[in-house]
DNA sequence: CTTTCGAATTATAATAATTACAATCAAATA
DNA sequence: TATTTGATTGTAATTATTATAATTCGAAAG
């Protein structure tokens, strides 16, 4: 974990910028939510328990300039909100997304699938790909087994939708 | 493309829903912008031209309600607004887009592609897949040719996401 | 060690997209 | 015709995000 935050420092440092405390704490918080999707609102509540003077508008920076550095793939799940997703180490290529429409969870896949639609796509329409967003919307497991099971009993949704 | 409106008229109707002059009007936008990604606020103004009564808020919900209708897809590509995109006749999967990163022009891929992978996420993840949405960002063939064209005009290539 | 300078941060205001609200209108029904 | 129901309107409210201006911090120079 130490050694991951050495290097996003490194990367900062290459382009001249600082990893100042406030952004420190940024990248902490969203190493230890590595697994969630959190909003710029979520990161903000959430360092602000470990820097409470922090700013919203400098969680907003943080996450745009760690965007622009490819350490972080800002997404949109059609819920109004931007999230935040920290690339695995030493990925390439984008993660896809598993989006439950019954309980809302979002479940990833590291796997790379792509590579022969990409093919595909840059010999046949001429684009050079740089980047990627595949998202499925459809039944998580936990949701089909349930469903089979109890019949249909009112889930909350993980993200509070408006 | 008159009985696309009367397909969308029965559409409705099997809901119970009308299609009601600001629908009528909003649909006929939508069919006559049908390469074009509109977003809410485009189609509040050219519908304003055929129905100059109508009301914002009313193009948001017959937005919303096509959308659940399956008429038109609901996108959004991190430019901060939704996007509204008319489902071809008879497709039954949503199309693919392609963003170009340079300027900015959005096409669209109406080939399915995903299949494979489609059944590869079904089986590995037990995911019931019911939509999807895939966009690939980079340099479109027009920007392409240009560059090698005028290849040392600018060098800077980054993309203001704002 | 102190001064200086520029980047970073803060609180707040502004903007933009979207949704909620309350009154009005129109078609459908009794 | 009177009543009910659903749709629309303009406006207000809400929410997410970005811009602004003053202040602070930290490294480099003296």
């Amino acid at each position: 974990m130490e050694h991951r935050i050495e290097k996003i420092k490194k990367q900062l440092q290459s382009q001249s910028y600082k990893l100042t405390p406030q952004r420190e704490a940024t990248v902490l918080v969203l190493l230890e939510h590595e697994e969630d999707h959190l909003s710029a609102e979520d990161v903000y509540l959430l360092v602000k328990e470990k820097a409470p003077e922090i700013g919203l508008a400098t969680v907003y920076r943080t996450l745009e300039l760690l965007n622009e550095l490819e350490v972080v793939d800002k997404i949109n799940f059609g819920d109004g909100v931007s999230r935040y997703d920290l690339r695995k180490e030493g990925a390439n290529h984008f993660h896809h997304h598993l989006v439950c429409m019954e309980c809302g969870a979002v479940d990833e896949i590291q796997e790379d699938l792509l590579g022969d639609v990409e093919s595909i796509v840059e010999r046949d329409f001429q684009f050079k790909i740089k980047d990627h967003r595949l998202t499925f919307h459809g039944v998580c497991h936990r949701c089909q087994t349930e469903d089979t099971a109890a019949a249909s009993e009112t889930e909350e949704t993980e993200y509070s939708s408006k």
